[in-house]
DNA sequence: TCAAACAATCTAAACGATTCAATATAATTA
DNA sequence: TAATTATATTGAATCGTTTAGATTGTTTGA
């Protein structure tokens, strides 16, 4: 045997002369993808117990140009509803047989380029991102061609795979809620206007009280960054206004748990004095039920189909890899070249209720 | 040039050609490591930015046999201190130049097997482990040379390189301050008690018990599995006793999160009737403030510190790679083969009360 | 009986980098 | 100038697989 003076680990040489064949008959054994004698299946196999072989997974990929993992980049690992997604998408990459490399670029530009230029040094078969940067997406030296799915945020008028909510029929569908309630001072904290998931969700909000023939008050438009610090500083001028909204929709989990925050500070009381609804459950959803309803107030919330839209985003990933490598089949372009949207669920609970009587 | 036929991206070999040099050079200007004349540097860069080179990861690790990646195996996306250990643990490791496989084994033993041949294929050159299955290390087809760090969770006696918090003393000063306020009535919701976490933790408990030569009542000892489900089912059956306890102290978040809605259900006053302190904040940690204040009632925890025990772990096992790689320097045993333990934080909070005066 | 057809196995060339030993070039000294 | 040394560059082997094409051995059909 070979591997004596470094305990490196036994390769398919040693098998080969162990089994007393050649290295394509093991290798034939290992894939199963040709004919070999079922006596001298059984020999190579003894062997490779024997020496207890396990395939480099680097060689092959080499040679075969194919590396059987997919690289996930998220921009924050601290929002629930990314960690849903990744929850998702590596159960969805797992059952495949593919491995996940992970990236958080902390909504940063330049850690999210370098993320990309690494995954794509490392050849992974394709990439799930959620940029932060979404004009420069092709260009920052990642190659066209590398298979690309973009989720939770897209280029306007991009033309190409993503999963996205709607999120402007979900805000939308939140606010037309609030004003059924009869509320008329609605207040909006935006997260990045850059980000398609920031400017849908305004948009959604703008629509419902245009809709409703309501005026949209300047001072009850904030303008946040989807961090929770944004959420807080937001939150405390709105409420201290000399005539405060009567409901607020927030919009990312973050932000609201920094609303949260200043209200608690106010000691303004919700839904009483103000209702509040917030986009993500403000833990990650995977439970049996959803703890929103521990918070307090019990959070009336937009929750996003976090681990739907990870497991859909590299399901959609898959398929191009797989279609790509045997091309006869007619292409799937249904799933491809695609925006699959999926639907927001409003889960109503009591962080909202009828505005209070104000002497107006 | 050559990348013509298909669009597969460029290498080595065409670099050199178009620089005019060998691809030896092409390499030594690419690592940096030896010398090289300024011009034909100079040269070599220009072809590598006109053809976009960048070097193939997967070649280069076949060949130096080092991937620069690291395997993270956790058995819990949903729990959010595992989810901050990830954070920790790939913040550490991407500031080394190193990529992270993300492997969720959902606490099953056969997934985690499966996970550890993967990654053992995959070549990754070292793997954060926190096990479902304390007396398989080592055996169960991983190599046992691959260098490997534990954490969260180690076998009793375990003599090698782990992050660990120091479980015993944490449940036991929860206890303690528990018992200090005046609680006679203690109950305790353990989780599996074939992991050190749990056993630990009811070490700990049941330590401070004696100590304070209060009697363990068996019906106040509950085991869970350290799942939401068992959480809330444990919960229910303690608080419906006839003589229910004044406190809970409660093995871990998600579990904590079940017993927060079973008494949600029974309509519990918390701390009125009731006192609770549960293991980790019920939302992952990373944001400036913890969202334990704004649960109803707002918890009392022992918070672990889960960015830094991924953040630990990630450096002690870089710490044995860099070691393994040149052993020509003092080995820093300090690092290595030892348990590294951490302290988790009390966080007094008002979940917790003085017990009621009970008529006995 | 011999050639053709078929099946199972093997030989050797990739895949794209690194690295050692050997060579070519430049600089230094006798 | 020739011999020596120092410095840059290169050729070729190697890492552990896969795979196309050659080779061997076995059947079959006429």
């Amino acid at each position: 045997m070979s591997p004596d003076v470094k305990n490196r680990s036994y390769t398919m040489r040693d098998v080969a002369r162990l089994a007393g064949v050649s290295v394509a008959t093991v290798s034939a054994v290992a894939n199963g993808k040709q004919v070999v004698r079922p006596v001298v299946v059984a020999r190579v196999q003894e062997a490779m117990k024997a020496l207890n072989y396990h395939p480099d997974h680097v060689a092959r990929s080499l040679r075969v140009k194919r590396t059987t993992t997919i690289g996930i980049v998220i921009p924050d690992f601290a929002s629930g509803f990314f960690v849903d997604v990744v929850r998702g998408a590596e159960d969805a990459a797992r059952s495949a047989g593919y491995s996940v490399l992970l990236c958080n670029s902390n909504d940063d530009v330049t850690q999210e380029q370098r993320h990309l230029r690494v995954l794509h040094s490392r050849r992974v078969d394709g990439i799930l991102l959620a940029s932060t940067d979404l004009y420069s997406i092709g260009h920052g030296g990642l190659p066209s061609d590398t298979p690309l799915v973009l989720f939770d945020r897209i280029p306007p008028g991009y033309r190409g795979s993503a999963v996205v909510i709607d999120n402007t029929e979900a805000a939308y569908r939140a606010t037309q809620y609030l004003i059924s309630l009869g509320h008329r001072d609605l207040a909006f904290i935006a997260g990045r206007l850059d980000l398609s998931t920031g400017s849908d969700r305004a948009d959604g909000f703008r629509k419902a009280l245009e809709d409703a023939h309501l005026p949209l008050r300047g001072q009850y438009f904030k303008r946040g960054d989807f961090r929770p610090a944004s959420g807080y500083q937001n939150g405390l001028e709105l409420l201290k206004l000399p005539e405060p909204p009567t409901a607020i929709l927030c919009s990312n989990g973050p932000m609201t748990l920094g609303l949260l925050r200043a209200m608690q500070e106010l000691g303004v009381q919700c839904p009483d004095n103000v209702s509040i609804i917030g986009f993500d459950e403000p833990v990650p959803d995977s439970y049996g039920f959803s703890v929103g309803t521990l918070l307090h107030p019990e959070l009336t919330v937009i929750a996003q189909p976090g681990y739907r839209v990870g497991q859909q985003a590299a399901q959609t990933l898959l398929a191009i890899l797989t279609e790509t490598d045997r091309p006869e089949q007619s292409p799937d372009h249904d799933l491809q070249d695609a925006v699959v949207t999926l639907k927001a669920e409003l889960r109503i609970r009591n962080s909202v209720a009828a505005p209070p009587t104000r002497p107006s």
